[in-house]
DNA sequence: CAGGATCCTATCCGATACTG
DNA sequence: CAGTATCGGATAGGATCCTG
């Protein structure tokens, strides 16, 4: 294939077409990679977390970007958010089946790069 | 000054240290999870490209993100440079064994997230 | 063709202050 | 405790021009 293709979109022989479209997966792989987003999933990943022990966590994280970044997870469906209405009020978040299901392969990810880098790490 | 003496990071009982560290990964993590770098990497998985046809795969990137991005995957040891010194020149640039290593859970991450929204978009 | 240098804008993100 | 609203600095990123 191929060869001079100068771009011409109405090929799309492309395996995938999010790259060059605007589909909806764009958004989600962005939130996902987002540089919150995948501390916050790789974190809900062992276990269901309150707003606080997710800040605590990712210590380095603000809350304005927790808040931003769990809203965009929320409302793509990969996490679920409960409130309940005690005193204080207490929410928790954990992952979705979406969520654990995205969550995988980023861990996979995570270890990979970090068994990469620690045996030999020195540089 | 960056003093925050907030971090009391002596803790560290997660199961990563990369959460709250300085540690190399989190560069690398932040490479391979930006913006563009993750279309680069999934678009070298299939071959191998030259500079404009991985701004013709991706398109929508600038020449300026491009050569950023490649710059630090390749610094990073994820993908590998080759000039051959012709006229014009000719520079193709691949994945490396660690790139490859890292590519598959990053399509797969990719792929789950496209399957997911495929079936039932719309919504 | 490949990409560096420059300029400039959009966005990210943290700090702060305030609400329920 | 769990957020929201706003401001301002830092950075990402696009457009353009220029070089080998």
């Amino acid at each position: 294939m191929t060869g001079s293709a100068q771009h011409t979109r109405a090929e799309a022989a492309e395996p995938y077409e999010v790259f060059h479209t605007d589909c909806p997966a764009r958004d989600v792989v962005d939130h996902v990679t987002s540089r919150w987003g995948v501390w916050v999933l790789i974190s809900l990943r062992n276990k269901d977390l309150r707003f606080f022990e997710l800040r605590e966590s990712i210590r380095g994280i603000s809350e304005k970007m927790l808040a931003q970044t769990l809203r965009a997870l929320v409302q793509d469906g990969l996490v679920w958010r409960e409130v309940e209405p005690t005193t204080p009020p207490q929410v928790t978040y954990g992952l979705t089946e979406f969520g654990r299901d995205i969550g995988e392969p980023l861990s996979e990810l995570f270890d990979r790069i970090t068994q990469r880098l620690s045996p030999s790490n020195a540089g």
